[in-house]
DNA sequence: TAAAATTTTTAAGTAAGTCTTAAGAAAGGA
DNA sequence: TCCTTTCTTAAGACTTACTTAAAAATTTTA
């Protein structure tokens, strides 16, 4: 993730910036108000912080310029200034949080921390040797190309990857993809296996999908 | 946009409630922290406004217990304790954001639609391929040109690509751009997708809405 | 206020894709 | 080897989505 500062007070800004790369964070500093704009505009940063004061373009501007390219990047502003007013004027340029001077480094990297939590909700994601599966998106994954599953394909492996390591039994497998209960003399599951293999095209030697016979299937790593 | 206020002083929690009635939000009060959170799980409100301190469950567990369920609805903590470590505790457990009492209403209505902004407010502008879709005028281009659509068919893309990239399921679309909810039997979505892709004249190897079988659609780049 | 135009919804036929069954081939275990 | 279980394929049943037209509702116009 990387932040940059616009602040011209080398002391804060390289407080800041060692306190932030010690979060593993990839920090850069402007120390005016041109430079930082120019900055930003790479569009390089993932978040900004910007000082309201600084020489040059204001803060306010950078914050507004910014925006007009970049919809989502978070902007967090750094005042001195506490009035409520001019507060206001900062997050209606299209900021989105503001910390007032003198904060404690905690407490800014919390706000920061807030901003960049992901914001799609956390829908699962289990992966199995080069396979990722996308709950939330409905995706499947091989080597990063997408694989085109449908609805019974995809629960089945899902009820597959979510158990991976254990074996999965025909029962709770028909039960859980399926919702047949009690009885069933079918072959579905071995068809969707197979289908599965075919389409994630999984070779002899990849197999993530062992069979155990008289029982079931499991995901397993290799 | 309904929002739900979680406050146990009547002085505090009318005034808010009327402040934000007259900005044309929808507002419900609950005066101790059982009730909140019960109210607050019913999933019926876009913001939650959480005092510190309430009687019963504290505003940080009702704000613990909800994120569990929704991911995505602001959470604005309303504090009178104004120590860096306490606030630092309600970031943590979840919350976008919080004010210090006393504050300034025109402040916390600034911080609400700060929260509230990357969902329905401000004007904002997606891209979808050669689409730009702008929700400040109402407008949609391609390739420059504009495309006339209807409030539905409108809403509907903004629907789209507001989630570009991500499968919007039915039950999610229906709800959201035709405001029906718990059950559907109808085809308006699939008329409307069919007449947005003949509006915007998708051909097959453009079609930047894919329907994803048995789920639902999604606005793709291709 | 009625007529006209537009938008929204319903409905029904068609097309496309998915699921299940079934049957022969292959593999594993006794 | 024989029997059982699993693999593989293909055809038919079924489900879901597409497309069109027309009815219903809403908005605009005269």
């Amino acid at each position: 993730m990387r932040i940059l500062i616009v602040e011209d007070e080398p002391g804060i800004s390289n407080f800041l910036k060692q306190g932030l790369q010690e979060e593993s964070f990839s920090v850069d500093i402007a120390a005016d108000g041109n430079k930082g704009l120019q900055m930003a505009l790479s569009g390089d940063y993932d978040l900004l912080l910007l000082d309201w004061m600084v020489p040059g373009i204001s803060g306010i501007e950078i914050c507004r310029q910014f925006r007009k390219e970049f919809k989502e990047t978070p902007i967090i502003f750094l005042t001195a200034k506490d009035t409520v007013d001019e507060t206001i004027f900062g997050l209606q340029s299209g900021a989105n949080d503001y910390i007032k001077k003198p904060f404690h480094f905690e407490e800014l990297l919390e706000r920061i921390k807030v901003q960049l939590r992901p914001k799609s909700g956390e829908h699962s994601v289990f992966t199995l040797g080069s396979i990722t599966l996308n709950t939330g998106n409905h995706q499947v994954l091989k080597n990063g190309k997408e694989i085109n599953l449908t609805q019974k394909e995809f629960s089945l492996l899902e009820f597959l990857m979510r158990n991976k390591g254990t074996v999965c039994r025909r029962t709770r497998i028909i039960e859980s993809v399926w919702d047949i209960h009690f009885e069933y003399n079918t072959g579905v599951i071995d068809v969707y296996i197979n289908a599965l293999r075919k389409k994630l095209r999984l070779r002899d030697d990849e197999n993530y999908i062992q069979t155990v016979r008289g029982i079931g299937y499991m995901a397993k790593e290799l």
